[in-house]
DNA sequence: GAGTGGTCTAGACCACGGG
DNA sequence: CCGTGGTCTAGACCACTCT
């Protein structure tokens, strides 16, 4: 019973967060500690209340509280203690393992300390190309979303990215909005592994008046594969960077 | 009601599967479908039993089957399909592994298939630059070697590198034939780590001359620093690789 | 012993898809 | 329409940690 309690009673009880139609309320919940987490209103290492009082406070099932701190848990946002109690995981780790991290753009830019926004050029449903069939090990009989955005950081037009998904995974392009990973963490997906090709390449007249650079300037082409834990093929990306203000690190080990 | 039911009956009602100590039964059932799925006994886009059925089969709540089931999901394993039912997903073939190795070029040339070769463009000991002295943690009396080479595969230009390490490591750079790392090992020191940050650029006049291609196009420059065990930095190297015939590929990974 | 997270149940309503 | 998965509840027991 420290003084935190009291903030964090505001924080909880209060259902001004509370939305008729935004979603399930676990998803609610969970999006309400993500952004209270995110943007310092929760301490790093500070205890959150327990499940059962969250329920009480929230006016939520426990089974629904532990749903939403599941996915908090699962994005390594919290940490749970049996017997012990729910933390605020520490962020530093998200500079350590930085460099061969699998991240999308927007958490790519977050950790430049950059703002990103994109724009989004094309969006449908189609049916996948031979390319899209191997990489993504689909059958012929599915078909794909997929989204072309223009990617900004700090308002300046960064990289063109085409992402290619099984419906299966994405039935509405439509519904994306700023970032892929987060939607599809939402749905309780998210990749473990991805083996990225990166090659060079010129820009053609498009792609440099869309990126605000000269035709025939360097570019970064980028095409990333990312596998669930399973091994399953989920999300193919192919991407190009300007290669004047855009560089990819990575790090290399011996066994 | 097709003949499959009666397999899947047969699968999962069987109480044989369910160990008193085999942890958590929705693990258990987790597992049973999983191993079920992986060794054919449940064929790719069969349906699953819906999940009330299953847990009448299993003697489990719906609940506990569910939690099984989302963790299939997860996996990609499964698709579930609100409306219509549960599916096993179509398999993928399994990762190639570790990609991501610190390699040399005439390793990285090998694993290739390639046959590598080199032409020593200049070499010599010379006083660290600023960018060295901080990349590679010296003092300013220690002195640097410092050797250019361009890189061939096959016999066909494919990269020029700069390689800079101190003369503790390598007094005499004059000494290095093929494979700077072969001579390192030599000596005992192998690096265990190194950071790799990409960019792309336009070649010049010059690098275009020696790798045989066109003033302009764009190429992979690709900045080194690798590491000893003990974290002191021992080799820099800055190359630049035609974009149009090499390609990096990284593997990236959560967790 | 009191409190925590981890597991599990039985039952309910909703939104969606297909016959 | 009926069956499906998606959400939600109230209550229970266990294993663990901390004091």
């Amino acid at each position: 019973m420290d003084a935190t309690d009291i903030d964090q009673s505001e924080l909880f009880s209060a259902t001004s967060w509370q939305q008729r139609s935004g979603g399930p309320r676990y998803l609610q919940l969970y999006r309400h500690i993500q952004a209270a987490i995110k943007d310092g209103r929760l301490a790093v290492t500070t205890s959150l209340p327990a499940e059962r009082e969250l329920a009480s406070l929230t006016g939520l099932s426990r089974v629904t509280v532990r749903k939403a701190m599941s996915q908090l848990v699962a994005d390594g946002l919290v940490v749970q203690r049996r017997g012990s109690g729910s933390f605020v995981a520490p962020q530093m780790k998200r500079m350590e393992q930085s460099l061969s991290a699998l991240t999308s753009f927007t958490e790519d830019m977050q950790r430049r300390g950059k703002t990103s926004s994109s724009e989004t050029l094309s969006c449908g449903i189609y049916l996948p190309s031979p390319e899209e069939i191997v990489a993504l090990g689909l059958t012929s009989d599915v078909q794909v979303s997929r989204i072309t955005r223009l990617r900004r950081a700090d308002g300046v037009p960064l990289a063109i990215e085409t992402s290619t998904l099984s419906t299966e995974f994405v039935p509405d392009p439509n519904r994306i909005e700023t970032s892929l990973y987060e939607e599809l963490s939402q749905e309780g997906i998210r990749p473990s592994r991805a083996i990225q090709r990166i090659s060079a390449c010129n820009l053609s007249e498009d792609q440099a008046a869309l990126l605000e650079v000269s035709e025939g300037d360097a570019a970064l082409l980028i095409d990333r594969t990312a596998y669930l834990s399973s091994g399953r093929a989920i999300e193919l990306t192919s991407g190009v960077y300007r290669g004047d203000i855009y560089d990819f690190v990575a790090e290399l080990r011996n066994a």
